[in-house]
DNA sequence: GTGGAACTTTGCGCTAGCACAAACTACTTT
DNA sequence: AAAGTAGTTTGTGCTAGCGCAAAGTTCCAC
């Protein structure tokens, strides 16, 4: 605990951490030192929330390093994730939307670094910084596309098929190259795996052996490397 | 066509039109008069596409009378209705989310009149009128809201209980009292209900049956009132 | 290195709801 | 008023995939 304590305003963030991110990308050094000087920095570890759902959205984020499951959950606590964040884009940006609570809860899948804001800035972010209005838009509008094609696959695709598409979007977003394939960059179970599909670990599990047996994944516990994304898309379209 | 022509720039809308509108209800009657002087009004016929899944986006639209379906068509050609727009919304704002081509069809489920704007007008309209963007991001707000729900009620429910929650939206969002119920305000088939729950025409079609028995609800061709929605609450939640 | 927790696999029976089929009814058009 | 079209109802099998159960595996804490 004497590296880097839970919460904590460093004592100078690197600005080379934001130019390179989209939302950030068109501006002068001095508007990021600016940024950086209002901002806080926190690790989380893995899965814990970094807000829950229903909870006054005092603060938005970006997401430094790691990666972040948004989940919801019903009145009976079943889960159900929404989305997966990669590394590198903005979260809990509820200003975007008009609202003042977090329509979702954000979790973390591996340990995380996040730089937060007081919502009070979104505004003046909003107006005073080139680009970031532009970008943060874009995010909704992915984020809100990528919901429109879950739920036309859950209306009409079998759970096969989705499994197959969920691994795809899983590699696309946030895959990692290794020598025998694409690795899902982060610890991913059965479970979560069947929570991002509408279906049973046990469903999932079923698939996955399967397609072991056949070549097209390979997988260590919470481990996935696809080794034959083509078959999968073959998979995915029935 | 003499009364009005399918497309056409009225002589002088009235300022009244958008007034006591969200996303216009904060302006001075002249920006109003400045707004309605750029817009071209239009009537559809029910059944109709006002635009159409990747075109571009070219015009921003607000729906002044009518209802709206907005769905996706898989590359089988299955249909699926993402949301309904009721009178009073704006539509096709793809600019919203950061993007330039329509991301979805809209689909007139009535005879509708839309009133549109060019797109190269959206960022004036930001920026110039006040309130129009909170009003525009509470819309985008909402529709990701619904979504979720739809995401997290398919990967959870019963086919009985979606069902139940759908006719439960649509008397929500555009429901009308009638002395023996509240009636969906637009015309509605098993087959639109079907799209709408990722199910069958068949099994809506039995479900309706049952419940009239029961005397939920109330039926005839394209028309559904709800006689007993708290019997459709409990429904609903299993 | 032992115990326990978390994750995964596999088997088996059952049922929700789909596919297919056919008849029926209400509206529209001529 | 006849014919056609669009929407609705109902019946009958069938199966995808869920629920339940139990055992196997990997990792971690002590």
């Amino acid at each position: 605990m004497n590296e880097l304590s839970p919460r904590k305003t460093l004592p100078r963030l690197d600005e080379s951490l934001l130019t390179h991110l989209p939302p950030f990308s068109k501006l002068e050094r001095h508007d990021i030192r600016t940024i950086l000087d209002q901002a806080t920095s926190r690790r989380y570890d893995e899965g814990v929330a970094i807000f829950n759902v229903g909870a006054p959205a005092d603060r938005f984020f970006i997401l430094l390093d790691g990666y972040v499951r948004v989940v919801r959950m019903t009145p009976n606590g079943e889960q159900v994730t929404a989305l997966h964040v990669p590394t590198g884009q903005l979260l809990g940006i509820a200003k975007a939307f008009g609202r003042d609570t977090y329509p979702a809860t954000a979790m973390t899948a591996t340990e995380s670094i996040v730089l937060s804001w007081p919502t009070r800035l979104w505004d003046s972010f909003v107006t005073d910084y080139e680009g970031f209005s532009t970008e943060t838009y874009k995010t909704v509008g992915n984020r809100l596309e990528e919901m429109h094609n879950r739920v036309v696959e859950m209306a009409t695709q079998q759970v096969e098929q989705r499994v197959a598409n969920a691994l795809l979007r899983l590699i696309n977003q946030t895959g990692r190259k290794m020598p025998d394939g694409i690795e899902i960059d982060f610890p991913i179970t059965r479970q979560d795996l069947s929570e991002l599909t509408a279906t049973t670990l046990h469903t999932v599990s079923r698939l996955m052996s399967a397609w072991e047996k056949r070549g097209l994944v390979q997988s260590k516990r919470k481990r996935i490397t696809v080794t034959n994304p083509h078959a999968l898309v073959e998979i995915s379209q029935g």
